[in-house]
DNA sequence: GTAGGAGTTAAAGTGCACTCGAGGTCAAGC
DNA sequence: GCTTGACCTCGAGTGCACTTTAACTCCTAC
């Protein structure tokens, strides 16, 4: 497979996949004639990559997971993020509730739904 | 109000509080001898930002959102956006579910987990 | 044999969301 | 009246995650 099939196949950009194994996010891939050569796997590392980052993980994070999955380090990393990601959930759905409410409320009186979300949200501060 | 007690109280460093005054994400507040005066309102004010961004909003969406508040074109804007934080909420309870199975799993094969995690990812792009 | 299209590298540029630093102002307490 | 500390503005700097650009190579088809 060519760097543009795997682009083309994962969405992701073929500058971005050049990034991901520059960084060592993905492994090197080897070259014939010096263009990079992909397999099916290049398909699931970028996936796992993408579900990672777009749960939350930095580039670094990811990096780490996927360099010490072999060896166990990788595990309090996985709880501290399990912690994040689940808090990052929670504060979801409550975007999604006032979301909801925000659309479906029919009242004339928009500043009296302000008033409702901005208390809704105050709930979290205090 | 001053600065400092908003900047303790809401956890946002003072610099992004000026920040969000800038880019008019918040009102711009009154000043008594040249320093702003916050009160209450400031608080709920900085709160639904900080949610908004919680949920991925960006802050030009933010202030859009804010500033369209009082006519009804925030509507639209509030729907499309609505689809975005639901999928969202999805992506991160595939994390979620992924995290716990890779922390609870005790299985000294680590490389099986390996394989069941990125046929979990690669589920999600084919 | 040459035009075109896809690939290569390294380095610089971009957009976002702040953060920092310099240089200055203001009120309170000693 | 002077120090201290919190505040002010403005502009530059930062970190992340890419993207773009420039100059080049390689294969295919005409």
């Amino acid at each position: 497979m060519t760097i543009g099939e795997l682009s083309r196949k994962t969405g992701l950009s073929a500058s971005a996949i050049r990034y991901y194994e520059k960084e060592r996010l993905i492994p090197t891939a080897p070259r014939r004639s010096g263009r990079r050569v992909f397999d099916g796997r290049a398909l699931e590392q970028i996936a796992v990559v993408r579900l990672a980052r777009d749960a939350g993980f930095t580039l670094a994070e990811i990096r780490q997971l996927v360099s010490e999955f072999r060896n166990n380090r990788w595990r309090p990393l996985a709880e501290r993020k399990l912690i994040e990601v689940r808090d990052a959930a929670l504060r979801l759905r409550q975007m999604t509730r006032i979301l909801e409410r925000l659309i479906e409320c029919q009242c004339a009186d928009v500043e009296f739904c302000g008033r409702a979300i901005r208390h809704s949200c105050r709930e979290r501060i205090r």
